[in-house]
DNA sequence: GACAATATCTCGCTCAGCGAGATTCTTGTT
DNA sequence: AACAAGAATCTCGCTGAGCGAGATATTGTC
């Protein structure tokens, strides 16, 4: 890694490229860790972060949506609520229009749940943003918005192919 | 996934997690999308990039160190390496000095699929760096710097109360 | 009303990963 | 040297997540 310090300018691509994987993989041992605490599946835990964030959105989730965002068959879909609803995370609700859905009602409790796993994180990543000046922190949204676009550009050339 | 309407959230920091947090989403995605395309697994992908890492540091990766990486079992741990081994990208070597220990050696192959993952990404995050300058690059990596310390220090939190 | 399309669920199967324990080799003790 | 304790890996049997195929119920269209 630390090839006698040659190069050093250009390095800073790779060295930024390190440390954002680093992250991912520590944030993904995090949900790890959250999901084998509460008898949740770690796709349950994405299953959970989605249905929050429609909740937030004020969009109505369906087993359908959910399971196009997970990237699950109708079987596996229904087999990830039914975990979570016999968990009292999420209920089942018939859709009073189109009486084929079904829309997915998040408990109080599940909310809880996911401020409990993304507080201390939230709090944490605010704290390190804290000691930029307003500027710098501009900066960072920058770069990390470059990021999500390329990095999202780049998966759906992925997705063509097949 | 986007914040689309949604004002409420004009702290550059909850931005900013938002961003990391779709960021790490969309990288994971991609590496769902490379197994799948390789006829891997999720771990086995895992599994292939510690091994890779092992490699490129000089230290030599074993069964257990694989294993506790991964979070795996001794027996699944096995059964990754049995894949692995199966598609040619890698090897079981017998330890000569600890014969109870065996060295995994990641082929040639192995290293150019890696790259065949990683290299697109690296070089649209190496592009997106490109766009500012000395500073503000020392800027991001600082910051990025930061956010895994406190992540890491997070999640050896949760480690300590089991 | 017959028909295709849509949304969800059921059934049977495969295989990743777990727990328990077997196997092989090393190291320290006597 | 012989033996016990420990370490690294593997084998076996099992549970359960997710898949494919198909069943069921509801909607809009002709």
């Amino acid at each position: 890694m630390q090839e006698t310090g040659e190069v050093q300018e250009q390095d800073a691509g790779m060295r930024v490229v390190h440390l954002l994987r680093a992250v991912t993989v520590e944030l993904d041992r995090i949900g790890e860790r959250f999901a084998a605490r509460h008898a949740l599946h770690p796709t349950d835990v994405r299953a959970l972060i989605c249905l929050l964030d429609a909740a937030r959105t004020g969009t109505s989730a369906t087993p359908g949506t959910l399971g196009a965002h997970l990237g699950l068959n109708s079987a596996g879909t229904t087999a990830v609520i039914d975990r979570l609803e016999r968990l009292g995370h999420v209920r089942r609700e018939r859709d009073t229009r189109d009486r084929r859905r079904v829309l997915l009602r998040v408990d109080e409790g599940a909310v809880a749940l996911g401020w409990s796993f993304f507080g201390p994180l939230i709090h944490e990543v605010v704290a390190v943003m804290g000691r930029f000046d307003a500027a710098d922190q501009a900066t960072i949204e920058r770069f990390l918005a470059g990021v999500h676009e390329a990095v999202t550009r780049e998966r759906a050339g992925r997705e063509q192919h097949l």
